[in-house]
DNA sequence: CTCATTTCTTACTTTTTTGTTAGTATCATA
DNA sequence: TATGATACTAACAAAAAAGTAAGAAATGAG
């Protein structure tokens, strides 16, 4: 009988498992993509300036470059009106919408679990 | 009526939401946390050296430094048996356990929407 | 006495992420 | 002609995260 703690006995499903939460984590990590992905969520449609004023501590350069990668990732959608001053409105797409559980729960075990001093 | 997008319609709900989602990304976030908690889900309990075989491309620096950071938030146990040379064993806490769906959901989740050329 | 094993530690460097500040384009309105 | 509003952009700086490389403690085996 193999050691069930040899190399080798890592199995594929585990492998698989944690490619997926890798990939997961590469789409969602940093400060900020979970807040704009759980305000969308909430609001279904928001402005560039009213994410702006919801993330309280994010610079235009930092929202703008999540946005950017949200994007490419292909969890939100960008919808742009041809109006002066310009309009543009962020939405969750199928794919961004299909994290709504993991969001909730994250939010949720979050709020369960906050044992901080300061208060997010 | 108050317009559903000024900043005074931030509800109590959504803030708390996000407060909740901002303090269980604090926890998770980063490059290796869940991978680490991802494994250890998996398998109940591992050595620090089985860790490290299964991470592949970790630095011991970061392992260590990772389970130190899993161990202050509580997500992890960290068991020591008085041996030479020295056997040290991680596991999930309770906490660490409670994240358990969220996990599995971050994976199944990866498996499903990884469109990526390179292989995790 | 030397070596091997395992779990770390320390000093240092590189890379990645985030922040700061100033500025652009558009055009209706004053 | 100047101003204001909105959604960005660009150059640069700081901070945080991650990586590299060397080594330390403890002790049984040879």
């Amino acid at each position: 009988m193999r050691k069930t703690s040899s190399t080798n006995t890592i199995n594929k499903k585990q492998l698989e498992a944690n490619c997926g939460i890798a990939y997961t984590n590469s789409v969602l990590s940093g400060r900020w993509k979970l807040s704009i992905l759980a305000f969308l969520l909430d609001e279904k449609k928001l402005r560039y300036s009213e994410l702006r004023n919801r993330l309280i501590g994010i610079s235009e350069r930092m929202l703008i470059a999540k946005l950017k990668e949200l994007q490419a990732d292909d969890l939100i959608n960008r919808i742009s009106y041809p109006e002066v001053p310009p309009r543009v409105e962020y939405e969750l797409s199928e794919k961004g919408l299909s994290l709504k559980n993991i969001l909730r729960q994250m939010a949720d075990w979050g709020t369960k679990n906050a044992t901080n001093i300061r208060t997010f």
